[in-house]
DNA sequence: GATTCAGTTGCAAACGAGTCGCAACTATAG
DNA sequence: CTATAGTTGCGACTCGTTTGCAACTGAATC
């Protein structure tokens, strides 16, 4: 299952423009990627992307641009069950939350969204008094492809 | 709120005799503070707490005592949305599951045990063919103290 | 209790992901 | 075009975690 490609691309430069942050080569070439990746990417994977658009885009500028779509709540992090080592992945944020699950056994990776997730956050603002800024369901387990075997 | 003390202590090592896994006197240690332990725990401070019962308890196997744990299913490693650097956290595995909220502005960290995350488990595991081993729910925001500040 | 050996350990070195200080550069406003 | 605050590449660094290995030890067997 692919992305759902619900925003348009460019959206992220877009926003850059909106709350005046500068635009350069770099983070052009970075946003790009992020923009049109049709798959989870860890840092490494988003450096080698970017780095065909722009040669120039250092190591060190994925990391602080993460930081900046970080900050400005226009990426999602993501450990998906670290089935790779303790690195990180990175995706952006649409309008709909989802649950990401990964495979133990084949390390598919799956995305579902659920209206019960969305009852289950507004349970835990109400409830709990709490703002939800961000949030994280990532499940482990066996595919249905891999429940047989194991 | 502390960790729900639902499981008596002795437990964890009682599942290594079960299922005949050696026990070493480092291991005792370090069981012995997963078990008593009031809050997540990251590894450096399992190494201290552990070494206050037997001095040469090593970093490294505090590591492997992790693994082991996992593995076997009886913690659980949580990432607390990295307010305090990119280690782990770990807490024992209870009957009930449970979400963990972490204040983006005091740090606090706080518990929630919910039908609806059930629920929404058991829809998963129906809708999507998907095993559940283990899940995680980690969110991010402002607690009820610090709404009203920013 | 002594013997045996697979499993476990401490140590030191290595690793991978992420961060940082700094001098050179560049996007943008005037 | 100029001035300047923000950004960059680079290299060195930190931090969390893993690994190879020789020495040790738990527990099963005698
Ligand atoms: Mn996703
Ligand atoms: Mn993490
Ligand atoms: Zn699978
Ligand atoms: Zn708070």
């Amino acid at each position: 299952m692919p992305l759902p490609q619900t925003e348009m691309p460019g959206r992220l430069q877009a926003h850059f423009a909106e709350r005046g942050i500068r635009m350069t080569q770099q983070r052009r070439a970075i946003l790009r990627v992020m923009e049109t990746a049709t798959k989870h990417l860890d840092a490494a994977q988003l450096l080698r992307k970017a780095q065909k658009l722009d040669a120039s885009v250092d190591r060190s500028t994925v990391y602080r641009t993460l930081q900046l779509l970080k900050r400005h709540g226009l990426i999602d992090e993501l450990d998906l069950m670290h089935i790779h080592g303790e690195g990180h992945y990175y995706e952006r944020k649409l309008n709909r939350d989802h649950i990401h699950m990964a495979c133990l056994r084949c390390g598919k990776i799956m995305e579902f969204v659920s209206d019960i997730f969305e009852k289950l956050k507004g349970q835990v603002e109400k409830d709990c008094r709490f703002r939800i800024v961000v949030s994280r369901l990532e499940i482990g387990g066996y595919c249905a492809g891999c429940r047989g075997a194991k």
